[in-house]
DNA sequence: GCATGCATGTAAGGAGTTACATGATTCA
DNA sequence: TGAATCATGTAACTCCTTACATGCATGC
């Protein structure tokens, strides 16, 4: 059994429930697993035509009149496979984040880089928040869901970020503040 | 003047201050920007090699006994770059949480998924806490800089999100149990 | 008639990891 | 003598993004 790649997971996942296209599925990823998980078409249809290969999903043609369309549905060992994984332990987790990236080299840059480098970071976080909270406004009254954990874990965690740095660029100012009336 | 890739800005920022070699600077990043900014050999030889025929960065053979190594150090144009760079606002951030992406998926998944990929994420985030403890201490007594803002900040997000796993684990665990009682 | 959205795909390239190869030095 | 560390590098590969190409449908 071939390993499958990270993003086949995300397509696996969100044909279990209900068939869907490659345009269906990277418009659901847009609106949801982006923040912690994206995927693009460059992805996605490859991706669909391995899977169907490897008898994991199913396409079917189902043109929306003369439009022609390819719904996927996923199969038993789909099923089975996206199962077996979800009880697996999370193994990866990466992380690339610029700001962090200037504000630990901060010291190099003379003048007020560090602050507005936090600026842009947490205006950053901010929209973030203002995003998913749109998201769960839409979703509000729908059943609870493991989905509506995570979004609550982006919302609150894009939150914690942005006052972090709200307080930290506050403290930079205060620090530089006492530093200019002293020298 | 061509675009520089990210990561050529770590090296530029470890080699402000101090010449090091490729070994050197490998180990900087394991020891500290790897939680938001991972570097490997495969790209970093390479890389130096590039930004020497840039003029950003001058190599110069400084062997250590019979073994052979290159010190590199900053030109004046590769410090000028750092710092365009780093008065810049930061544009990105990436994600990729496994973690997250299983919890969203685990309703596909019967028996307590959720809850041991919640465990699994917060003992990451534990193991990740211990680690930047410890380096925080082989650095206390050095003077503030930015270098130790940004490892507060690894610090107290994964004590958030370690603290959130724990929260969100014992709330299903719960949800669970009532479910089982009133079935 | 034209913009927007639905729908599918590919080609090129950037970025990064892993595994491997090589060889010296240091220390137990 | 052998393991660990210092030191440099490459080749193959995976993963992913971007840009492009195509064409139908819908609504203004």
């Amino acid at each position: 059994m071939e390993e499958l790649n990270p993003t086949a997971y995300v397509i696996l996942g969100f044909l279990d429930g209900q068939p869907l296209s490659g345009y269906e599925i990277k418009a659901l990823v847009d609106d949801s697993t982006r923040f912690f998980w994206a995927a693009s078409y460059g992805q996605i249809y490859p991706e669909l035509r391995r899977l169907a290969e490897a008898g994991l999903v199913e396409g079917k043609s189902r043109p929306q009149g003369g439009r022609k369309r390819t719904v996927y549905r996923l199969t038993a060992a789909g099923r089975s496979r996206l199962r077996a994984w979800l009880h697996e332990d999370p193994s990866s987790f990466e992380l690339r984040d610029e700001g962090l990236l200037k504000l630990f080299f901060a010291d190099a840059a003379e003048g007020r880089s560090a602050v507005s480098t936090l600026e842009a970071k947490r205006r950053h976080h901010e929209a973030v928040v203002d995003r998913l909270r749109q998201i769960e406004e839409q979703s509000a009254g729908s059943p609870a869901s493991s989905r509506q954990v995570v979004l609550r874990y982006g919302i609150e965690c894009n939150e914690w970020m942005a006052r972090w740095c709200e307080r930290t660029a506050r403290e930079l100012e205060a620090q530089r503040g006492a530093e200019r009336r002293s020298a």
